[in-house]
DNA sequence: CCCAGAAACTTGAACGATCCAATCATGCCG
DNA sequence: CGGCATGATTGGATCGTTCAAGTTTCTGGG
């Protein structure tokens, strides 16, 4: 291979200055036209490319972007980082962004990673899944001004920090909706327990769809299959049993449907491979263009110095034959 | 929050000069025990830490790795790679090193983001997962005296780059023993077409613990679900049709295990949230284990120079009650 | 007490880019 | 035709680190 070609190397073979061919690339209108054209000419002849390293050590900017990967839990919602990520990788390389991955064992360690992140590689910004209640990670990186966005709503000050969201709501409500429209009357729900700012969205959507009449039909439960076919059990057991189950994820819907009989309907989460093999019916949340949206707002922080709006993206419904 | 905390800093701090410090954190040895005990207190107490885009300056190392990230297929493996990807972030932090996400939609579209991140970032090494025969990327990386690791084996030259790989053969092998074990004596298999150095391993291993009395027992097609079903159907309805079923894949023993009647038993390979929730016995594949290998493999290559030895990894039978 | 040689430490330069301030060329106006 | 504003281009300094080479300190044998 030839040596390296530095933005010196550019500079003598097009006749100009190194910081001519700095403007060509930073601020082109500086330089007149036909100087500018010779000069992309003999970057694209000599195969040019500008060293991130150089860059970033004089205007500290990394062009980097971090994301956390998590163990996958039960493995049924692991495709869905999984899609994110994918999303986030596509959508960054052309707004001229790299994904940079690392782990933590919790919100604590989290932190820890921050700062060495942040002091050795100098990330741009950081792309934040599953915040909960009292994430105490938002509120350290905005009080150092560190740019980053949320995939999840901000589940205490309203727009405290840039986000993007599914309408987790609006799931659960497209999914009971198309029950009643299939002649349910009885809707039942099985979900997570309080506090989780998205399982409550997920319940409120069927409850507001559900009426007040169903209000008793909810069941609340950690996720699994097994706990899902637990809690269709004793929600088919009562009086004037539900026909119908909305719930707040694949793996209680795969496990709901295991035990419930024909003729009563399923609606999971996610739209999972699970999901998919089952043939259930189950809300899918539009990942790609969440972290395509991640990226903008990002980028938008960083380049634009705007200060974004969150972005509220609306899921659809699958629909196979478990409802 | 403090100013930048550099090595000149913690110089002045600890009265001695800048390479004394560099020193202290590259070469120890050189530095008298006193002076090291008092220039690290200065780090801690400083809390500083390396800059990396300058040290890769100096040295051309940026202790970056890149793996491709790949859009999800059918979404049942996703998770495989999901945790691949979880096992590798986990691995390179305590040596050192990052990941760096790329996605690209082919072989050749890679290469040229090979390219672009060696020339702007600087990256250490690659990770490349599904490799395949005639590959061009293991060859052009291999040119360029880039350092590299497959999760797979090479499928052309025996030995021509450091691998770390799951040996498919044997899972297939011990998934047929334990049909074997449980008295199934017609054992059927369903593969992909031949060419896929993965899917003829996994046929090889079947082959073998089957013997050659099976060998009109076996179906090749491409992955899913509905392809596994219409292969389980075909094989059974042939005279003499086998007991069970060992199949490359979750996708495809899904396919055929909604089709095969009562007591014919199904395998499947991957161990995939779809396997576990369906109660598929499947081949599990030890990804962390190989993920650490990889890392372990690459680091041996940048910080030892050393030729490393390739890892061949056995895979274990999760059992469930499809078999 | 001197001196060679090793050990410990320091200084200046370099990596490749951008920023800053200064210089050179150009055109316009009085 | 000189003066001056404007635009285009240039050279030097700089980011934080490590390398290479230099200088000082220490040690021990004669």
């Amino acid at each position: 291979m030839a040596d390296k070609v530095t933005i010196a190397t550019v500079a003598a073979h097009a006749n100009v200055s190194r910081q001519t061919v700095s403007n060509v690339l930073n601020t082109p209108h500086l330089v007149r036209e036909e100087t500018r054209e010779r000069v992309r000419e003999a970057i694209a002849a000599l195969g040019y490319r500008a060293n991130q390293a150089a860059r970033l050590m004089r205007t500290g900017r990394s062009h980097l972007l971090a994301v956390r990967i998590e163990p996958t839990q039960d493995g049924i919602n692991g495709s869905v980082l999984d899609r994110f990520l994918h999303g986030l990788t596509e959508a960054a390389a052309p707004a001229g962004y790299r994904i940079l991955l690392y782990a933590a064992a919790d919100d604590k360690a989290e932190i820890t990673t921050y700062d060495d992140l942040l002091a050795t590689y100098e990330l741009d910004g950081f792309v934040l899944t599953s915040t909960h209640h009292g994430d105490v990670r938002t509120s350290w990186l905005a009080e150092r001004g560190v740019p980053f966005v949320t995939f999840g709503r901000p589940w205490g000050a309203p727009d405290s920090h840039p986000w993007v969201d599914v309408d987790n709501a609006a799931g659960t409500d497209a999914a009971t909706r198309h029950l009643l429209d299939a002649g349910h009357r009885r809707i039942g729900f099985i979900g997570w327990p309080e506090g989780s700012g998205v399982g409550d969205a997920r319940r409120s959507g069927w409850a507001a769809a559900a009426g007040p009449e169903s209000a008793d039909l909810a069941r609340a439960t950690v996720d699994g299959v097994a706990e899902g076919e637990a809690a269709a059990r004793d929600l088919l057991s009562i009086s004037d049993p539900p026909t119908a189950l909305v719930c707040a994820s694949d793996s209680l819907a795969a496990g709901a449907y295991a035990v419930v009989p024909p003729g009563v309907a399923v609606t999971g989460f996610d739209d999972t491979a699970v999901a998919r093999v089952l043939g259930l019916t189950s809300v899918a949340q539009p990942l790609a263009e969440a972290a395509a949206r991640c990226v903008d707002l990002l980028a938008g922080v960083l380049d634009g110095g705007t200060t974004p709006r969150p972005v509220l993206l609306p899921p659809s419904l699958v629909i196979r034959h478990s409802a």
